[in-house]
DNA sequence: TTGTAGGCGTTATCAA
DNA sequence: TTGATAACGCCTACAA
């Protein structure tokens, strides 16, 4: 405890330590190690070896002042423990890491002034590119986009925004398949459990489950729809609430995975039987979802292909090429055992 | 497409300009937004305003180079989908932050390859620190740590290390709870659904089963263990393996709770009932084990304190105190439904 | 209390 | 094909 340790600090070899080594210029080390053209092999050959034998590593640092980029991208998530988040997170650090660069990660846990820290750090640390996923900031990124010069990516930001470079699944689509199932299982009462209406996607996806509706001439009724937390608390909560209603529904749409996986319990706990009482339908098709009793069927947003899509936005953006923004990913129906006829 | 978009590079504020600005000198104008002790109050505050006004970022990058320090963290997961990974994850970069650090993340998909890619790539951008989780490398740790003079902390590695700090939960006692929690529930015949078994951990948990059965003269039958691969799918072929069995076992316990979420499927499927006909019990305790169906008994791995724990060693190392190490973290038995008299 | 000078490790721009 | 020189933005002596 406190007892503090003697740290002889190993200085590094430098570009200048093997140039003496090997009688020539730093530049001339420096065009070897990058395989610059104008250089002969011979001395490059010898370099490289020089290099690998002296133990040299490269820094980073100094490369990033002068050249002014870092290689590095900026990734602040909501939090990682959402099954949702941690499918896209490695697809964005794959394709990052494809590209040569490395991902500082931090979350925000949706609260403003935490992701406004984040994001400032990640410009004192020079980010090349900066991408958040369900950003609690409004309209913010548009200028601060403009301000820096540092392109900004969104990932299904929670408040609707104007920034342009978003990606996201196609909400109201999703939901309108997911009821459109329903509906076409034979139930008509239909209960949503959502999020709170600030959150826009969990608005969109309101929308497609009431256009569903509409389409089919079935009355919306407000009392069929409850809010939870997207988190299986809200689910289980939302599912009493909806089964202790004078005429439950026969069929529950929920606004994510964890959501339904959570009203699955709360219908268990109220002898509800999934689906032979009450059919259920989740959104997004985390991996969990086929592993769960019954499988669920749900809405599927490929998550690997949002953050591939996200990432190489980011890059092209770097690279100074304009893209098709924003991007609105297509969803798909999964049937499996969570939904029935009625 | 293709299309390139004119990006005019603002050049950014630096000290040197606002000291041009304030009429003073750069070093002067370091000290004031450093909050150095000998500087007097006015021009500080000027200073500060000026910056403020400026639109001033300070470069983390500039500061790195001259100090030889960077604030940052490199931290190599095996991959972020995994639910006992996204606990940790967080837990290390809360602290990270309040400590002023910056947390690099790369996944590392247990490939020593790619876990050398990523420490190497840790070590240009000279992190002050790097966290490992379940690395798939043995003891070069403690090679690389002394060469490069930079602290390398390990969570939970997957092989034997003799490297000294790292950081884990009891695998043994806590393996050893669980089955003496079935055999206190009467069971006799218990199964294991284990990992391959040149996983560390895994090895431990099969060990403290072992022991717990030895404990109670009950012998141990090799029958009723089997290897998964710590996810769903494991863990549902594992059960219906062990309950084709021509003497199935009456009790399982799982390496961890993603395994048993999958063997309490693969119950289902040959309709087995948890916990009526079998006893289930997992590990880990992740956040989805009490809201799945039945509620799953399982091992609890206080993994926000790991994270907290290992995060707080690198930051102590690198401030040069000696600190206890290894760290074998206490495992606690929660039970559920899952399990229950025989 | 303030300023000057030097350097952190690279790369880029010239000139040789 | 090579080398000298000057940045990049900041901090830390040391001097004033």
């Amino acid at each position: 405890m406190g007892k503090t340790v003697t740290r002889t600090p190993v200085r590094r070899v430098t570009i200048k330590d093997i140039a003496r080594e090997a009688g020539v210029s730093p530049t001339t080390v420096s065009r070897a190690l990058n395989d610059k053209p104008d250089i002969s092999d011979g001395t490059k050959a010898r370099i490289h070896a020089l290099a690998q034998e002296m133990g040299y590593v490269p820094s980073a640092i100094a490369r990033s002042l002068v050249t002014q980029r870092t290689r590095t991208i900026g990734l602040a998530v909501r939090t990682i423990s959402d099954l949702w988040v941690a499918e896209i997170v490695p697809a964005i650090e794959s394709v990052a890491r494809e590209a040569d660069y490395e991902v500082f990660l931090s979350c925000h846990y949706a609260a403003a002034e935490l992701e406004k820290r984040v994001v400032e750090t990640f410009r004192n640390r020079q980010v090349d590119g900066i991408i958040v996923i369900s950003s609690i900031a409004g309209d913010e990124y548009r200028l601060l986009q403009a301000k820096w010069n540092v392109p900004i990516v969104l990932i299904a930001p929670l408040l609707d925004t104007t920034h342009h470079y978003t990606v996201c699944a196609d909400d109201v689509e999703g939901a309108q398949l997911a009821t459109d199932h329903l509906i076409a299982l034979g139930h008509r009462r239909i209960g949503y459990i959502g999020v709170p209406s600030w959150v826009a996607c969990g608005q969109r996806r309101l929308d497609g489950y009431r256009h569903a509706l509409l389409a089919q001439d079935i009355p919306y009724d407000p009392c069929l729809v409850v809010l939870g937390d997207a988190h299986e608390q809200g689910g289980l909560e939302g599912m009493q609430l909806l089964m202790a209603l004078l005429q439950p529904p026969t069929a529950v749409f929920c606004f994510n995975d964890l959501t339904a996986i959570g009203a699955l319990r709360g219908a268990r706990l109220m002898n509800v039987r999934i689906p032979e009482n009450v059919s259920l339908v989740g959104f997004d098709d985390v991996p969990l979802a086929q592993h769960i009793d019954p499988p669920l069927t749900t809405i599927r947003q490929d998550m690997d292909e949002i953050g591939r899509r996200a990432c190489q936005m980011v890059l092209d953006l770097m690279a100074g090429h304009e893209t098709v923004a924003p991007l609105v990913m297509e969803t798909r129906l999964v049937v499996r055992k969570s939904s029935d006829r009625i």
